[in-house]
DNA sequence: CTTGACTCTATACTTGGGTACAAGGTCGAT
DNA sequence: ATCGACCTTGTACCCAAGTATAGAGTCAAG
């Protein structure tokens, strides 16, 4: 196969397959005597692989880490689990952080205490020194 | 103040401060004869409004809409709750989308039905086509 | 009046994950 | 043999939100 189709059977761009090549997610591929690549069919499936874990946040690097740890061969399962599980320590992190946010916004908009012409308050009163503007 | 000291008083750096002139956060402030920015004490609690804002997730450019409508003054309310509210719905997307990543780990990593051994198994499964060199 | 800390502008670099050319070479069907 | 679709490399650009550096000017204390 050459690169469009596994381009377009893995729905990425050629420029992409390319990109993960160059970032050593993907092994080099053959060449034919023109220089242009030539792939096994399982680079589809490989490809696939990628967007997948991407899809479950993992990054370009942990992936390739995982890609890394699986070629070696040895101290495989330890090391994909660990992985694995940095990245849903990481995720739980960013939850956790969101849902502080969104708090500190849902109390803004609704329950701070302030009258109706305040809806937005906790922007506006970050803004203490300039009262003569302000939106009451 | 000169900008040292207002970056310093705002924990940010100079650089920084300089920035968000440039992006129309902060006014342009007043130049000594020598072309040394000179800042009213407010810069402070300004620059720390922006980073409160940034802190619950808003971008720059959503912090300088608000800025801009509060700075016309008119349709301000309707329009800084419209700002938050969408804002907070694209935190709820965010929380919901890795709540569904989360999930994914999860099971890979406890009950996918898989032996001890493929601890990983959400991932290595996606290798399908490599048996040979798998982790079993 | 020199020294060191500060400031000025402009430009480039960073991270992550791509996307978009440009200028050339190749494949295959007609 | 020619045409369009494909491929090659290299380079540059995009987003956000900064950070770093270079080269020059300024301020204030000793």
């Amino acid at each position: 196969m050459r690169i469009g189709q596994v381009a377009a059977q893995a729905e990425v761009n050629v420029q992409t397959v390319r990109l993960y090549e160059r970032l050593g997610l993907l092994k080099k591929p053959g060449r034919r005597a023109s220089g242009y690549r030539e792939y096994p069919d399982d680079a589809v499936t490989f490809i696939r692989f990628i967007r997948q874990a991407k899809s479950l946040g993992f990054t370009l690097n942990e992936i390739k880490s995982l890609i890394d740890m699986r070629e070696k061969g040895s101290h495989t399962m330890a090391d994909m689990r660990a992985v694995a599980k940095s990245r849903l320590q990481a995720i739980d992190d960013k939850i956790r952080q969101l849902q502080t946010m969104r708090e500190a916004i849902h109390h803004g908009l609704t329950h701070c205490g302030c009258p109706e012409q305040f809806p937005a308050c906790v922007f506006v009163r970050l803004f203490e020194k300039d009262e003569s503007k302000s939106v009451s």
